[in-house]
RNA sequence: GGGGGUAUAGCUCAGCUGGGAGAGCAUCUGCCUUACAAGCAGGAGGUCACAGGUUCGAGCCCUGUUGUCCCCACCA
């Protein structure tokens, strides 16, 4: 083929995106079913359509890409399987808040019109996303791009609800729910926040009807006061034993309610007495069953006290025999009906302290559950729901983690996993909620008969009467919990879902283990039979230079599509793999890109470098027959790079081998061998041909090995060089080669390699430029080892000329000693005795310090016998060559005194 | 209240199963050595948070302490 030219600047911009839809119009991203052979494959975590490319997004397709593209070039059919996630709650925000600002409201617009308007906004701005991916490099099979609400899913979804109902695993019922009153629904545990905010307790006083005197109890939030319907004391609390089977008149609404024995007051705490309200607190929900306390809602989901048409509405349930179990009743708030609950707090209180009901206000920090989404106050309500019943699910679920056949990357995310799998509550996936899969449950009109079934029944199979479905939608959990399977085609038998299920990895965040990674593993275990996927492995955040969150509110979020566009997709990724490992955060910073931008140049560079000396002759990466000491020494690291890469990915320690890589290109390649190379080069004839062999071959192969890490400009490079497959994508990934592990020509070449340091510090120390060459003595008992490197001598240690020998002496030289040579370099006018002996006295020091420590180890009897052999014979080898140093240095001294 | 992460050079972080502390950035010195100044060569800078313990040997393992971050939890 014909070779590319390089320009002469490194800019990604110039290929990137050409790059991109080369690969996709070739059809790489679509592995071929082959059953010979073992696949890989990822499912992607869907991003909210509603999102716009983050950080996060960048960090988790990054590490993805990563794992996908090494896979692939290593010939394993390779799927990754990308998506979207409809996100119920946000997007249903997004559009409403849309709406707003044309002053529509959702009932306005009725449910249809709504979705008509919610689907036209994805069509619209849903594939936003999905561009931004492609910028990135991200090797998706977008032939298999699915939707959590695209037809399959739904099927899935419905197939799933329809199963779980008919085991008895999905139920309806009134029970203890978070509702938010801001998206005004009800949400799961898992989107309940934690907040810790400034309150107060507030000590009320209750009169004791039977008795006259005043009960004193505290809570946080009186405004649930009207809903009391009891006040509870412990059975075993002597303070108030005189009370059992009394009753206390509830203030402002001169109610009369009892007051219960219950474990739940804490004899401990305040003056052990609590208020109950089973409508507006879990405890007190509980409390009410225990008691048969009646349920009284005071608050409306949006909100508000409840007043007399609410009160109607809740009655007319009771009237008609409707009420099903823990049907709350409704109170008509009166004076309070309509406040916000916070206005209704600041009534209530005047009204409490005006009747000489409130003793006094405490300052009290306590945690405030908040919707994840809006971050408003939660509010605990009764509502009715439908629920997954857990306890079933969980239990194979944690069986398969700790069991090991599903593992965490790192282990220790295992550990919240099983706190939160042992401590599971159901799960209430309805919401009340437009955009999202319709719940497939039908009620009777006339009987209340139930219902679920995927197409709608025609008439009730009981009474024959009218059917209406549930307006409610599901959880938007509900249908990523299928991802793995439902976007292989389940419930279908798909050739797919046979082939690539379970998948490989699973590539997500810490904060979404609970939300998807544990719903996923039970929901595969349950419907499939099998996991959804082996390894699991976990990210960190990425967060802004100074360590905190990136947030909207902060505005200190980075955008990686500006980043991209600056420095290039290449260097954004590197800079997200390099220097990070599994599970830990990490931050954002320019220069960290930078960095990453100076490496992809430095690689373009000496890949520019390598085409200006390369002959016509050389057409694929092939090893020259005739191998130098450079040689060999340069393919043994570049062997022992391509298993120490290997190995880290196997690891998933995907940091440390984009480490290994940079190392290797920046400090072997080009700072050794392109620059000892320049004069076999520059020599011409067979010699240079084998080294261009030798470099053409090093770097095609190191670009495989960086190809995962940075797709773009490895490729645009491989186009260049001579190759030997159409794209780098699907090339070979290197593997270790016995053939390629040369130990004893490393080892001679870094005798060389270490004259030459020794050398270049001593000339460094003088400020002697390099245009300053000097004549070099080499006194060494490896003549012939260092006869090989006399023109690395000339090129890297500013040699003009070198002479070898066994024994030499040399007047008013500076001396550069290694281990196995003693290199007099004279410069007759630098030469300043004193500051020469100095040096060497220094040099001697260390040595000596040296000397001491290692034969300090090697005397230790224990020592020699408890360490390892090889250990061992390592501190003795340390030592031979510290003495053979020190000796060098002796006689280097007593030449110069 | 329970659980977990983390503490290493001025800054940001690596350091995989214990065998003489590393990188990038910043800093200092000298270099335009025709692939690269987004570069080259060299230097300085760390009792690896603290206190114990295990071991021939600890940044790494164990116990405790402190700082810091996070997760979970119905304490009225």
């Amino acid at each position: 083929m014909a070779r590319k030219e390089l320009e002469k600047m490194y800019n990604p911009r110039e290929f990137e995106d050409r790059i991109y839809q080369n690969w996709e119009e070739k059809g790489y991203f679509t592995p071929q079913i082959d059953e010979t052979k073992d696949p890989y494959t990822i499912v992607i975590p869907p991003p909210n359509i509603t999102g716009q490319l983050h950080m996060g997004h960048a960090v988790d397709n990054t590490l993805q890409d990563i794992l996908i593209r090494w896979r692939r070039m290593q010939g394993r059919p390779t799927l990754w399987l990308p998506g979207t996630d409809h996100a119920s709650i946000a997007t249903e925000a997004k559009i409403v808040e849309q709406m707003r600002k044309e002053g529509i409201t959702k009932e306005q617009l009725g449910r249809d019109g709504f979705l008509e308007r919610a689907w036209a906004w994805k069509e619209q701005y849903g594939g936003r996303i999905v561009t931004q991916l492609k910028k990135l490099g991200s090797s998706c099979d977008w032939s298999r791009e699915r939707f959590t609400l695209d037809d399959g899913c739904s099927k899935a979804v419905q197939e799933v609800f329809l199963r779980l109902y008919n085991k008895g695993l999905i139920y309806r019922g009134n029970r203890m729910v978070n509702w938010c009153p801001h998206c005004n629904t009800s949400i799961s545990d898992a989107e309940v926040e934690h907040e810790t905010q400034d309150g107060h307790f507030w000590h009320l006083l209750y009169p004791v009807k039977e008795t006259g005197e005043m009960l004193e109890l505290a809570t946080t939030r009186p405004e649930t006061m009207l809903g009391d319907t009891a006040v509870a004391i412990n059975p075993d609390d002597p303070r108030y034993a005189h009370l059992h089977g009394c009753h206390v008149i509830l203030p402002l609404l001169n109610k009369e309610i009892p007051i219960v024995c219950d474990e739940h007051a804490d004899m401990e705490k305040g003056t052990g007495v609590v208020k109950i309200t089973p409508a507006h607190d879990p405890n007190d929900y509980e409390v009410g069953l225990r008691h048969n306390l009646p349920i009284v809602r005071v608050f409306t989901y949006d909100g508000h006290m409840t007043g007399a048409e609410d009160k109607a509405a809740a009655d007319a349930i009771f009237a008609d025999g409707r009420a099903t179990a823990n049907e709350p009743h409704v109170l008509d708030c009166g004076k309070y009906a309509g406040m916000t609950t916070m206005e209704a707090r600041k009534a209530i209180l005047k009204d409490l302290e005006d009747g000489g009901f409130l003793k006094e206000t405490e300052n009290l920090q306590h945690e405030v559950g908040t919707c994840y989404r809006c971050h408003s106050t939660v509010e605990p309500m009764v509502s009715k729901q439908w629920f997954v019943a857990m306890k079933e699910l969980a239990e194979p679920a944690i069986e398969a983690v700790r069991s090991g056949d599903i593992r965490f990357i790192p282990e220790r995310f295992d550990k919240m996993y099983f706190h939160w799998m042992e401590n599971i509550r159901d799960w209430c996936i309805s919401r009340q909620l437009w955009w999202g899969h319709r719940i497939p449950a039908y009620y009777c009109d006339e009987c209340g008969e139930t219902v679920v079934s995927k197409e709608a029944p025609a008439k009730c199979p009981k009474c024959g009467g009218h059917m209406t479905q549930d307006p409610d939608t599901l959880d938007t959990w509900f249908s990523s919990a299928l991802w793995p399977f439902s976007t292989l085609g389940w419930p279908e038998q798909t050739k797919d879902l046979e082939y690539f299920y379970p998948t490989n990895t699973l590539v997500t965040g810490y904060d979404i283990i609970t939300f998807w990674v544990s719903r996923m593993i039970f929901s595969g275990l349950e419907y499939m039979g099998k996991k959804p996927f082996s390894d699991i492995f976990i990210h960190g955040l990425v967060r802004d230079s100074q360590g905190r969150k990136m947030s909207k509110s902060l505005g200190n979020g980075i955008d990686p599509l500006q980043v991209i566009d600056e420095y290039g997709a290449d260097a954004l990724r590197f800079m997200l793999a390099n220097g990070t490992s599994p599970g830990n955060d990490m931050r954002y910073s320019d220069d960290k890109v930078k960095a990453a931008r100076n490496f992809a140049n430095k690689l373009w560079n000496a890949s520019r470098f390598i085409l200006m000396n390369l002959s016509d002759e050389i057409e694929k990466p092939e090893l020259p027959t005739e191998l130098l000491i450079e040689d060999k020494w340069l393919l043994s690291k570049y062997n022992t790079l391509v298993k120490s890469v290997n190995d880290n990915l196997e690891k998933y320690e995907l940091g440390v081998a984009a480490q290994n890589v940079y190392d290797f290109l920046w400090d072997i390649l080009c700072d050794w061998y392109i620059e000892i190379s320049k004069s076999r080069l520059q020599a011409g004839g067979e010699t240079s041909l084998n080294a261009q062999k030798v470099l053409v071959y090093v770097m095609a192969n190191t670009l495989k090995l960086l190809h995962p890490f940075m797709p773009f400009i490895t490729e645009e490079i491989w186009q260049a060089i001579p190759n030997d497959c159409e794209s780098i994508m699907i090339s070979s990934f290197p593997e270790y080669r016995e053939d390629l592990n040369f130990a004893d020509d490393e080892l001679e070449f870094e005798r060389i390699m270490n004259a030459i340091k020794a050398i270049r510090n001593v000339r460094a120390e003088k400020n002697v430029p390099p245009s300053r060459k000097a004549h070099l003595f080499i006194e060494t008992t490896y003549g012939d080892t260092f006869k090989k490197g006399v023109s690395f001598f000339e090129r890297l240690a500013s040699a003009s000329d070198v002479t070898i020998g066994e024994s030499l002496s040399v007047e008013n030289a500076a001396m550069a000693v290694t281990d196995s040579a003693k290199v007099y370099i004279p410069m007759g006018d630098l030469i300043d005795k004193e500051k020469e002996l100095a040096r060497l006295n220094k040099d001697r020091e260390a040595c000596e310090k040296d000397i001491t420590i290692i034969s300090g180890k090697l005397n230790n009897q224990e020592f020699v016998a408890k360490a390892p052999e090889k250990v061992v014979n390592n501190e003795k080898d340390k030592l031979a060559r510290a003495q053979d140093r020190l000796e060098k240095i002796l006689s280097s001294i007593q030449q110069l005194g």
